[in-house]
DNA sequence: TCGACAGTTCGGCCGCCGCCGAAACATCGA
DNA sequence: TCGATGTTTCGGCGGCGGCCGAACTGTCGA
């Protein structure tokens, strides 16, 4: 007889966590965070779309679980994602939920910005950032074999110059240096983990790309452009083929 | 105003994904579909915990869904997951599953080898796939940095002579050569992709290591114990120490 | 051809949980 | 101190969905 199975991670713990973000309403709020900022109570409730008491319940429950943190700041509350591995598992159920249910979406100029350039969680995502991939791969400076990837010393020093010193990174056991983020999009491997998260830091930081309000998406400045070509081997025509051709 | 954020592969498609793992029954389902082989509706229906009525519909949902996928033969109907994407969602809720509530689980013996050694849908997992790793890394045949997993050159020929080639494989484009995946029990990252399912095939091909009934545990054979040791670099006195001091 | 067994379909019960209105609490500006 | 705004708590309604008993379909063995 099958004696069910001990299980230490088993059905009854895993189904809790899935089931909490099974819902639409904390799916949105989930998919929100997935930006990358904290959020107020209030705007998570607009992205929900449900009322102000509702979300409260949820951003509850949410946090009780350990899914999300919350900090105070004066009469609001910003909530965030609390932890990387969060990230990693949403980011792994809309792998699945992207190819599921037809591609029948229509493609609304919304869809066109966030396939472009977007965060995902706390590193880029989208054409932008398989560009960069490409084009740093081509250079040596990053391997991205078969899903993994690896920073070369040429990277390193390339990197660098460009104000991103990996070594000065607490480089926490728990947070892998390089992961790479398989998303739904474009259903290839780009960068992530610290390196992907120090990556969109410094180009936020230099003002190349700019958070669009209400939105994952993210908008390539003018200093941008010229910057990608000139100094991150982005290919040199990439910025006119992508504005010519951005839907999928 | 929040105009409610387009977001393709939005709340609602994430959602009715997660809302499916996240039933007791069905998670324990698909926990057990993470060993690997293709079950039974029946022996589902035990790992379920409910009867087989329940069981049928949840099977047929998860199948409607694209989790899982059925292979009639003879009275029997076999389930399986339906791709590798399924089994790295199935483990990225387990990672967060498992250091949520609690480490209170008292660990029995049934735990014990699952910890040891066990299969992680296509792969190996646990302390065994551990000491693997460490060897081979130690020795120059994988690196495994940050998260990241390439083989290199010296490693492609050892595995070779051990009987796994790895360019006879089709290297499909969503299928990474060599993930690496952290899981539940051991929170360090283990080799996972193609590499980590051809491993796992050629160990049980040699008889090294062997399913064991009615769970994803496995158990190192008598020549296991000498060919971990003669031939996979594994430490000398791994097996001893590894009989020795079982739980964590 | 028949009985045994695996699996599914149908119908109805029951409980959980998501939702909102109302009200309380907390913080800020004046 | 008072009103405005952001957030939470409480209470009650309503519906979705998981569960099982019973009956049906399909396959195997003799």
């Amino acid at each position: 007889m099958l004696a069910g199975m001990s299980n230490v991670a088993s059905g009854n713990s895993i189904a809790s966590v899935a089931a909490l973000i099974g819902d639409v309403a904390r799916a949105n709020i989930l998919s929100a965070l997935m930006g990358g900022l904290a959020l107020t109570a209030g705007e998570l409730a607009q992205f929900a779309g449900v009322t102000a008491q509702t979300t409260s319940g949820h951003l509850a429950r949410l946090t009780d679980a350990g899914l999300i943190a919350m900090a105070r700041q004066g009469r609001h509350r910003y909530y965030r994602l609390a932890t990387p591995e969060i990230a990693q598992a949403m980011q792994a159920l809309m792998a699945i939920a992207a190819d599921g249910p037809k591609r029948h979406h229509p493609i609304g100029p919304r869809d066109k910005a966030l396939r472009l350039a977007r965060t995902c969680y706390d590193h880029l995502a989208g054409r932008l950032a398989l560009a960069l991939v490409d084009g740093w791969s081509a250079q040596g400076y990053v391997i991205l074999a078969d899903g993994a990837g690896l920073v070369t010393d040429e990277g390193r020093q390339f990197l660098g110059d460009f104000g991103i010193d990996l070594d000065a990174a607490p480089r926490s056991r728990h947070r892998p240096l390089c992961r790479t983020c398989l998303d739904w999009s474009e259903r290839r491997p780009h960068l992530a983990g610290q390196l992907g998260a120090a990556v969109l830091g410094r180009l936020l930081e230099l003002g190349w790309i700019a958070r669009l309000p209400d939105t994952r998406a993210l908008r390539i400045t003018r200093t941008g452009e010229q910057g990608f070509v000139a100094q991150l081997h982005l290919a040199a025509d990439w910025m006119e083929r992508s504005a010519a051709a951005p839907g999928s």
